[in-house]
DNA sequence: CCATCATTCAAGTAGTTTCTTGAATGATGT
DNA sequence: ACATCATTCAAGAAACTACTTGAATGATGG
């Protein structure tokens, strides 16, 4: 690999990461590590993929230096190899799948049928919303999620349950929802469900990851 | 492509636009189009690939929304379709391959046999030296990408010319290469000829379109 | 209108990637 | 030592990707 000429080899190398990020599982994969470090079996039952296959997608995203992986008993947890390189080769990925295709926001809308729920709110516009004391954050993922981290004062209904448990929040107060990453899906449906309701709801424009690559305060575990 | 549910039609989206540059001669390709816009055959025969191979290859990055088409005349010039995103995603595919690899740097060094040549000059170090007139800014590219745009002040010699005009150079002041790119080769190898001949060079940290990128003045043609 | 030339298309082959299945590994607790 | 369970490995089938070759397209300039 390294007999080539050193531009052949070095464009091997960076073809070598992109590769790794080139299949939807495996960035489906990075967006749950996003969120904090997972067993093989619980990523694969997240992605519903087999476990012998979701194995084979950590392994390339571990030789690509993407992820990295500690065993602990019977388990082996993998995490982001690092935050901040893998969320933004994420977010430039994003960032031009969104100036080319326009298809991006179409798959959104055409599934939402709501042009609404997409204005989203800033990281700075929650923050000052926070400090004045004048808005709920509601946190749509599974408990476990919420658990490794999540937004401070944040209040956590996973989708699943928030139809059931519509009494645990206060009708009078704005809500701003948020989930995984920008396009986590979670928060758009509880949006959409808690609009119908008659609830005041807004989307955060992205999701934990980027709070905390953004140095905002997390609350809950500590680890990345 | 978009029946799917919307979190898979999304993510083959963003899948899509890893797959563009997830191969070294599209990689070699949008090097040579962050110097400026180019025909197919120029294209093809800088990087050492059949014409009908480069066509294929543009035509995916074109789909993937990277690369931009116009035709003039019997040519076809290609460009960067937007020149910040797409050096952004090489920058962060680049991150993840130092950080990880080792190797990238283990190809580097061992082509060159040479630690000195790393140690590379910022660009905001440049800009103060420019100012004070202390140095030579040396581009290493062929001609006609320096027509494209430089460096302000910058002086031409292209690696293959360099050897045969060491003349043009001033042997008393101390002199920046640099070239395309954060690993372009030309300039390496120049800063290794040069200092053989008891030049003080050192390399530019990166190449035109960062410094274009970054805002910085350009000279010549104002494309992109 | 014809010859030219840059580019694209089409079809075929070689090589790579993905996913499945079932077996192998390696740590745990009894 | 043994059974258990998470994970990895190995091998094969199906789908995709890259590159080559030669023909087709489409603009140009005589």
């Amino acid at each position: 690999m390294s007999s080539e000429s050193p531009k052949q080899a070095l464009f091997a190398q960076f073809a070598a990461v992109a590769k790794a990020v080139a299949h939807p599982h495996r960035l489906e994969l990075l967006e749950q590590l996003a969120q904090g470090e997972r067993s093989v079996e619980v990523l694969a039952d997240r992605t519903r993929v087999s476990v012998a296959n979701a194995s084979q997608h950590l392994q390339h995203l571990r030789r690509a230096g993407l992820v990295a992986a500690r065993r602990d008993g019977k388990f082996v947890f993998h995490r982001l190899a690092d935050d901040d390189a893998v969320l933004g080769l994420l977010t430039s990925l994003r960032r031009i799948a969104e100036l080319q295709s326009a298809e991006v926001e179409r798959v959104v809308r055409s599934y939402f049928n709501d042009r609404d729920s997409l204005e989203a709110v800033s990281r700075p516009e929650l923050m000052d919303r926070l400090k004045a004391g004048i808005v709920t954050v509601l946190d749509v993922r599974p408990e476990d999620e919420f658990a490794l981290g999540h937004l401070p004062g944040a209040i956590n209904l996973p989708l699943s349950e928030l139809e059931r448990r519509l009494a645990d929040l206060d009708p009078g107060r704005e809500i701003v929802a948020y989930c995984r990453g920008p396009y986590c899906v979670l928060s758009y449906e509880a949006v959409a469900m808690l609009r119908a309701r008659g609830f005041k709801v807004r989307r955060l424009e992205d999701g934990l990851p980027e709070w905390r690559a953004a140095g905002l305060p997390v609350e809950g575990s500590t680890s990345a």
